[in-house]
DNA sequence: TATGAATGAGCATTCATTCAT
DNA sequence: GATGAATGAATGCTCATTCAT
């Protein structure tokens, strides 16, 4: 599912059957335990011996990187979808949404939210991102969306999001309430005071 | 400093003075490499030697535990403060913006957040979280703030607020705006959609 | 070539093309990394699968003992020539020259070598060691072979030149000097004084 | 035994023993087994965990490398008393003796001679090879030691003797009768042809 | 009481060998 | 037969915790 951008070789069918056996038991083990889930844990999973799971990714570190990537492209695809829809703000608030349900109880890539900046940007990501700035900019001109948001933005809050989905809430709260008080600080308003401005940190 | 609740021994003046060493080494341990920081590196930054670390606490999570309720009294101390001010939405926004500068860069406190709910609230939690359920009242009261905001909405977001405050972020981002948006989105307005309900998760 | 003794099978044409490819990848992988030498490396250089090199020698070890084999049969035949020469320490000499070629950067060679006495030896190496002892008791007979050198002598001197070869030298040194200076110790002289006895060792 | 030149912190007295068990157990480790040797044997063999082993030598390859150090350290010693014996030919071929011994059966230091020229020059070495130069000097000086042999020499010859003693031997053969032979080579005789040129290699 | 040396279970990764395709 | 994917025991190293000094 929106993987392979090249395609480098035709795996055989086994093969390929234990490569997607170890990514889905992967994504199992790193949306549960983040990255100190274990290689030798994500074999038994997938009921395939540890050599298997280095054949198909040389490092832990590779086999977390597909697996965020793996989901960031399948994100974009669907935003690109969204580009065709004529309501700009329920566009940008529906891939939020999209991505949030991604994000949902996935430590794994909530960490990689967190340490996104310390890694260079993977092609999914560079295209969602580029998705996300033109329904900005459509938002922005509709009046929908706070002119002072800014593209970069999008990925710290639904870093924020995301954090917020892998807690285990008291019973008032749920991610989803935060994602609608966000969205609804995102929204245009005539009187709001301008966003602080951004720069580096911390 | 605000940290023991019964003081079960009056420790002597040097086993204090090295309790402290420990909890400001660890402090800045935990800030910088969250759960993964070393107890060795923490002793040496110490200047103690491990032993003493476990004198004071019988294991890494508690050390980082009387840090974390360390951090949640100081921040309810100075909330009390707040309960003073007439302005009630002033009070609450200044208390997220006094949390949001607790958590800055803080790795320990913000995995502690996303980790809440896996552990029992510790007394300044609790004090501080009906601080802020006061505060809130108060200012739904006036008008200020969304009816439908819950007190349990407000450490999940400041769980995603601290969540931003970790990250490397792009050069138009910053987590004070991600809190200003979450703010904004605070708001009470005439023409909001109601948050979705919360409940159990994930 | 010269390596099997008994040729139980007279392999099919494209199989005994394979055993050459395998045999020639290996003995450039053994040369180079000595029996650390990956199996799959062989393969890769052999351009088979590693099944193929499996097929055609049951173990790593297995391999590597044919290579050796192999070596010792091609000294061995070249070294029959040398028994027609008349100047029988010039034949012995040459015999050296030409060994210390063959183990020259051969890192497998040298380690075979070194290990010689932990396995049972090869008929080449047999056949190469009767030669040898051939020519010594000639060129002790002619007086130009010291007397008390005997033929267990040839094979560790050969180890350690063997050894000086797959050395990275300072610029003084090379290994045919190392060469030339065991074969000046092995000349006849009036006045040296008698090794000392061999025996079981280390 | 003249291993440590800064002795950087007095151990404490448990710890100094504890490291003196895990040198003595790594240099028996490593005498049989070469750079193969495992660090939970050599710890098993000293009685100490692993963590032990790893709290006194960083890596492997340092151990290793403080074991080899120590070797030439104390050869470096003994040979500096050499230097006030009247007879240089006699103080030259005592040292190569002395190496011999210290080479005799240890594979680690047969590999560290081998690898040689791979890795820079330890401190002790380069004592060892200063005074083997000043001593080979004066047995030139002396008209003992041929006038081509050059300092280079030394420990490329060495590394043949040692690659000899850790071989099982066949029963005429001895270390012992290599190195013979390779002092005899190195007899200043009037009528021998020079060595060849030195040089890179292999 | 403080120290820091010792412990050893735990984890990522490698590679000779096997076996389904 | 040939292939190369799969296997899993083995190995170097880490780090929270314990305990002798």
């Amino acid at each position: 599912m929106a993987s392979t951008v090249l395609t480098p070789k035709p795996l055989r069918a086994d093969a390929r059957r234990n490569r997607e056996k170890v990514m889905a038991a992967a994504r199992a083990a790193f949306a549960e335990h983040g990255s100190e889930a274990q290689m030798d844990e994500i074999a038994r999973r997938a009921a395939v011996g540890v050599g298997t799971v280095y054949r198909h990714f040389p490092t832990k570190e590779a086999l977390c990187g597909a697996l965020i990537e793996d989901t960031f492209a399948r994100l974009a695809d669907e935003a690109r979808a969204a580009l065709d829809e004529a309501d700009a703000w329920a566009a940008l608030t529906g891939l939020l949404r999209a991505a949030g349900e991604s994000l949902a109880g996935d430590r794994g890539l909530v960490e990689a939210m967190q340490a996104a900046g310390e890694r260079a940007q993977s092609p999914g990501e560079r295209r969602l991102a580029a998705i996300a700035g033109e329904l900005m900019a459509r938002a922005q001109a509709a009046g929908a969306l706070r002119a002072d948001a800014v593209a970069d933005d999008i990925p710290m809050l639904m870093c924020g999001v995301g954090s917020a989905t892998v807690r285990k809430h008291a019973c008032g709260a749920h991610w989803r309430r935060h994602l609608a008080i966000v969205i609804d600080g995102l929204r245009a308003r005539p009187d709001l005071e301008p966003l602080p401005a951004g720069g580096a940190a911390p």
